[in-house]
DNA sequence: AATGGTGTCAACCGCGACCTG
DNA sequence: TCAGGTCGCGGTTGACACCAT
């Protein structure tokens, strides 16, 4: 199916010139336009894709311009970059995140921010666009549910005591469930799962304020992902360190550090024992009812309202992954009662 | 069934950094 | 050293799918 679209964006964008640009610049604008006029633009077709990827078996990538023109495409070298680069390469890994990379996309945004290349360069396969298209539609739609910034205070504090732990039970679960005893091989990483490996080495964000991590045995790993080193200078715990501990003790751990009023358990029964998992969580839980109730953001009416916004934040994120998962829904109102 | 709202994601754009002659 | 070309990144757009009414 060939679908030609028209050109999005501006004006500018499709090559208008300024009335003020030099004579000069007017002509060689111009050529441009008329080249850019015979440029196809908007979605690839099957044919341009199979032209594509034939090149670049060939040739290799690199060079896109050249590589455009060589290999007969009437796209720009940027557009083909984009189409192999995020879609046609093999080893691009599709489908929806696993709660491991989720809660990897979490921790390295809370350290290094929208740097999606960056972010993206630690989860192999995946892509900076997808990596950044889920950031936008998915986690910003949670900080625009509770009514604050993504940037802000509370949305980081709801992210580090509800949802990045719940990920790492759900990355645990998965990897209880699915993975068998898997050795790290020759991979120079550290064979811990993803998740836990980058809540372990994180430095100077909102979880390092209460300077938690949280491991299971390295035995239980499920995936190898490259674990980043962390960049902050205050971190407790690097990467390094962070593997050590993982072989020294073969337990979850959630372990408080200096100034933390939230966390303040250490469990060595496994992360099985998800009742003293969530039991810890309980202050931070309130003192977000607290905090919410007292800034202009969403008002939440009482726990049955925090109950359910939590778990669509915490659900809505993993439910595609986890369609019969209701069991491991975790109820607000159980937590309370605990304390 | 029609319509409007929302979410998702591929693709585009501008800009700055880097490369090269 | 500098200008033009190229590349890569982050932000934005728009088509389409899906869902609720």
């Amino acid at each position: 199916m060939e679908m030609v679209l028209q050109p999005r964006g501006s004006a500018a964008a499709a090559g208008a010139s300024p009335a003020t640009s030099p004579p000069r610049k007017m002509v060689k604008r111009e050529a441009e336009d008329e080249e850019a006029a015979e440029l196809q633009r908007g979605p690839w077709t099957a044919d341009e894709d199979l032209t594509l990827i034939n090149y670049i078996t060939q040739h290799g990538d690199g060079r896109w311009n050249a590589l455009a023109r060589a290999a007969g495409l009437k796209r720009t070298g940027k557009s083909c970059r984009l189409r192999w680069l995020n879609y046609l390469r093999p080893d691009v890994k599709r489908g929806d995140f696993t709660a491991d990379e989720q809660l990897l996309i979490l921790d390295l945004h809370s350290r290094w921010g929208n740097r999606w290349s960056k972010i993206a360069a630690q989860l192999p396969g995946r892509t900076d666009n997808e990596i950044k298209n889920y950031w936008r539609t998915r986690v910003q739609k949670h900080a625009r549910q509770l009514g604050c910034d993504v940037n802000s205070r509370r949305f980081k504090d709801a992210m580090a005591y509800l949802w990045m732990p719940r990920l790492a039970e759900r990355a645990s679960q998965s990897h209880h469930a699915a993975a068998p005893m898997v050795a790290a091989g020759n991979n120079t990483a550290p064979a811990l799962p993803c998740a836990a490996a980058s809540v372990i080495a994180s430095g100077n964000n909102c979880l390092a304020k209460n300077n938690y991590y949280y491991e299971h045995s390295p035995g239980v790993s499920g995936s190898n992902c490259v674990v980043p080193s962390s960049s902050s200078s205050d971190s407790s715990l690097t990467s390094t360190d962070s593997t050590a501990a993982a072989h020294d003790e073969k337990s979850v751990q959630l372990q408080h550090g200096n100034g933390g009023d939230c966390w303040a358990t250490t469990m060595q029964q496994g992360v099985e024992d998800h009742d003293e998992f969530w039991s810890a969580a309980a202050p931070a839980l309130q003192q977000l009812v607290i905090s919410n109730n007292d800034g202009g953001h969403r008002q939440f009416q009482d726990m049955q309202d925090l109950t359910g916004w939590v778990q669509g934040f915490c659900d809505g994120i993993v439910s595609d992954n986890n369609a019969d998962d209701e069991q491991s829904l975790w109820s607000l109102d159980d937590i309370w009662r605990m304390q």
